[in-house]
DNA sequence: CGCGACGTTGATTTGCCTCAACGATTGTGG
DNA sequence: CCACAATCGTTGAGGCAAATCAACGTCGCG
């Protein structure tokens, strides 16, 4: 991976959102860096101050938050093309909740406060595509509060393998656990379970 | 409530946030109309297209998601200086998942979508502020998740408490138990067990 | 090889739901 | 203006989904 390609990534994602000019994907793509970030490292850490938003380019990260009782909760699993950072923190100068950490060898492209103040001051058009990705962001986040609320652990878990087929061959169960908000011993059973009832049906 | 007052009161909320000139001012204003909800009556309803964004000028809402059993949960009330809408289903025109039910008689400045995308392309400042409010209302959201899978109903109440000082008094309970996640009947028993071991201590 | 990470299984507990009944308050139509 | 219904909150008994605590087998890796 080189920065040159990883840039590359970030404006053909960008240009299936808006139209930018030759000279404006020229900004965008010199204002982001190139980081790698290795297996096990973290990019965003709990209790420190958000400096950098990042843009996935290669590799996967578990973006996650600690409960007091020390429990782990994940919030999201960012792959290839997807965006990873604590808003809040990152504008509002505070501390973050969020950890994000790389379960692979993983590249990923970074920009600061300061120069992402200036690319919006250099192309006005990104508050429109940045405006329109939080609103996504947001959507889905607001679906997901719904299932968790409305649907028992069964449910959400079917309504992720449909959603995100082959997410089992990619996380470790522990972390799909973590991520449907139920301990793993209770999806070992529920997996059991439905297993059985197939058997029985099929 | 008129029109005038109202629309005033829309631009000293914005105010706080951007600066705008005398002109973006009246622009933003004029595009932008006075509705009145009635108690009871729906601003927004669940399986039909939310064709309005709007600002609440006086009164309350809740805004709420019914589910598989027909049972409702609130997601939020919207007061004064709250905005209220499905942006998912306004922006991609697809039947939205909300309701947004007057809690008394409302008045509320709305706007429609195609009056949105002119108002954006008139004042293109306003990209920017809806980008920060639709950043302030996710990182709201991300917090209310993480207290939702995290903490027991019992702290789900306290903090609601503490951050929505005097909210028992403008909702009824059965309500706040619906924003809690939680049934009526669990709310009832909770505070009085909360009541029992306050008299203990005090 | 040996250790740590991961998944499984069992026994027990618990927080909240479910269903049911009932009193108090609100509000509404005759 | 009252009577009756609807809404709201409370209380009780019993049930269930998932947590908790504990033990154990397997696999991959340093």
């Amino acid at each position: 991976m080189n920065e040159e390609i990883a840039r590359k990534q970030l404006i053909d994602y960008i240009n299936q959102k808006i139209q930018l000019t030759q000279e404006e994907q020229l900004t965008v793509a010199n204002a982001y860096h190139l980081h790698q970030v290795k297996k096990k490292d973290f990019f965003l850490r709990e209790d420190t101050q958000c400096k950098l938003q990042g843009f996935v380019v290669g590799g996967t990260f578990r973006v996650f938050y600690t409960d007091k009782k020390s429990l782990e909760h994940v919030l999201y699993f960012a792959f290839k093309d997807w965006w990873v950072g604590d808003i809040a923190s990152f504008y509002d100068d505070n501390p973050t909740k969020l950890n994000a950490q790389a379960m692979e060898d993983s590249w990923i492209l970074v920009i600061d406060r300061e120069e992402m103040e200036q690319l919006f001051a250099d192309v006005p058009k990104l508050e429109r595509l940045f405006r329109i990705i939080t609103q996504r962001t947001l959507s889905v986040l607001q679906k997901r509060f719904f299932l968790t609320v409305s649907a028992n652990a069964e449910e959400r878990y079917e309504e992720l393998i449909k959603r995100h087929a082959g997410i089992e061959q990619l996380v470790p169960q522990h972390q799909i656990a973590s991520y449907l908000g139920i301990l793993p011993e209770s999806l070992s059973r529920m997996k059991k379970q439905l297993m059985d009832r197939k058997m029985k049906k099929g």
